[in-house]
DNA sequence: TTAATACTTTGCAAATATGCATTTTTTATT
DNA sequence: AATAAAAAATGCATATTTGCAAAGTATTAA
């Protein structure tokens, strides 16, 4: 338990939880772990290696950025995918601080 | 990037999407947080502070247990509920190894 | 043993999330 | 300009989550 009592205000708890769960469904952890291992990559690779629907899959590329998971770069017909770690590694320190 | 492939297991990335889905909720993480700010605190403590219905409270706390991140200890009719911190450093890491 | 308090569970309506097929938009190629 | 490919957006049915009221369970106290 916390000795010093931090109040966290509203704003950053409900942000927090936003992100959380953008990262919290089995498909979209899928999709991050691939862009994570796979740099400069499309969607196309994207769907195609995870035998998952292109429609679904932009779904939730699309639920990862409104979040702020990741960053998208255009690069002719194709879109670049990749992980914003700044923000991943921002909710998670807000866990550990609003937990700990 | 990651450099080294480190190929996580189904079970482990969808037990991890199951705890992080239990924490991402607004209200949910209100009363972790006041679980956390409160060593042996009892439902009624939470919801009459929080100023929530009692039932909703209850409800959430089993979302809570269930996914284990907080564990209950009876008192006579009261149930003293205290925060898994084990479980939050374990799902905190798992994200944290799981994209990093 | 009756009443009261603390908490959980259940049933159900409303809200939200998901999956899928189809359409639309953007860019490249011919 | 017409066609093709990549990705996003839309419409809709289904599934899941949520909130709320009411009923059920456990424990204490009178």
């Amino acid at each position: 338990m916390r000795k010093t009592k931090v109040s966290i205000n509203k704003e950053k708890l409900h942000a927090s939880s936003e992100v959380l769960r953008a990262i919290a469904h089995p498909l979209r952890m899928k999709i991050l772990e691939f862009i994570d291992q796979n740099e400069e990559i499309n969607v196309n690779k994207i769907y195609n290696t995870l035998g998952l629907e292109q429609s679904i899959t932009s779904q939730h590329l699309r639920i990862l950025r409104t979040a702020g998971l990741v960053n998208t770069q255009r690069d002719g017909k194709y879109i670049h995918y990749s992980i914003d770690y700044g923000k991943i590694e921002e909710s998670v320190v807000a866990i550990q601080r609003f937990l700990h």
